[in-house]
DNA sequence: CTATTTATTGAACGACCATTCAATAATTTG
DNA sequence: CAAATTATTGAATGGTCGTTCAATAAATAG
């Protein structure tokens, strides 16, 4: 039997009208009901294909990763040998493609539940941690083929990760958009001196 | 006239039951009632003290400040070198200390709020403006009394703090204490060298 | 001690919440 | 085409929300 092709469609229309809706009203401001609204549809047929609230905040977080993953997969498709990919990549990471993926109020809001909700925190680790492999696997083959010297892929990578999120959680702080990019650029310079890059 | 006693004593017992509440039960999550409830008081007493649930989340940002403004105090104050307070400093910011200051959920959550509503912005953002002109300052002072060499005071402490802040979100993510404590550990000993310590 | 201000209670308001359920419309299956 | 399943509506439920308001208790001021 599997799912329709209509319930598929109508699943993925409601987790993007959440996302539209919680980037306005915020993640737990967003209620069924102004999904529903969004949409032009009745509440009860967002309960007839999410059973629970819980249920459309995990789906959204799997939508997130989509997206995430989406620019490794076009990091490494644009490019053919390892060094160029990881440069595409890294390049990538950090610069507004990367942050304006997601919104950050959506995703801090998400993250900040994962203290409350051990199965949103599992859902959220692998998520980062799908992330940080996908990076370490990279290095790896970067090292093997001599492009760059990484004893420890894995390390590297978790740096390159701290790195990542503590930029984009501090560049938030900042008032001009002149003096985030300022920052995210220093950040880009030090991750690639973090790998020996440039 | 100014406040009266009871007033001070009443807002600080609110905003701390407001905390406790949060905890528990997330920051978008507690209600006026439910303070009300932990306080065993009427919520229209909460609102005769806090106008609004703004002013409450207000209140609760500004207290987050004093506690983590009160580890620089206490850093300064036990040691009489500059460069044995930056050591005393660094110790706390990369230990439990520092993590357990406040509840992850309730700052990130607060964190959150700050992409939609410009006042919690600016808050908060002088919360983290203030930490950072903090350790500058101590920076300048270490290397005008040549214990350190620093260049730039301000851009160091930045980049100390995106260290600590990416630390902070990365840990949480990784699921043992054991792991977590290691990262701690590793990002503390990155701290030192990005400092020219130890 | 009286008048005034402040603290506190308790009830009430309309708005929205997640969830349930029965009824109807559309689609799929046999 | 008929039966069964699925999609969708619309109304209803009990609960909680933030906020308002008038009444009472306690504290302060003159």
């Amino acid at each position: 039997m599997g799912l329709s092709n209509i319930t598929v469609l109508r699943k993925r229309e409601i987790v993007k009208a959440f996302y539209q809706t919680a980037v306005k009203e915020g993640l737990e401001g967003t209620s069924i009901a102004k999904i529903a609204k969004t949409l032009e549809i009745q509440p009860s047929l967002i309960v007839h294909y999410y059973k629970s609230k819980d249920e459309l905040i995990t789906a959204l977080i799997d939508h997130c990763l989509e997206l995430y993953l989406k620019i490794f997969e076009e990091s490494y498709s644009s490019k053919n040998d390892p060094r160029a990919m990881l440069v595409a990549l890294i390049n990538r990471m950090f610069s507004k493609d990367w942050n304006d993926l997601f919104d950050d109020g959506v995703y801090y809001s998400a993250y900040a539940m994962v203290f409350r909700e051990p199965a949103f925190r599992e859902k959220f680790s692998k998520i980062h941690k799908t992330l940080r492999e996908q990076l370490s696997d990279l290095l790896e083959k970067c090292d093997q083929s001599g492009e760059i010297n990484c004893e420890n892929p894995s390390l590297t990578a978790n740096r390159i990760f701290f790195l990542l999120d503590g930029t984009y959680f501090f560049i938030n702080m900042l008032s001009t958009q002149k003096e985030q990019n300022e920052h995210l650029k220093q950040s880009k310079l030090l991750a690639f001196e973090m790998l020996g890059l440039k």
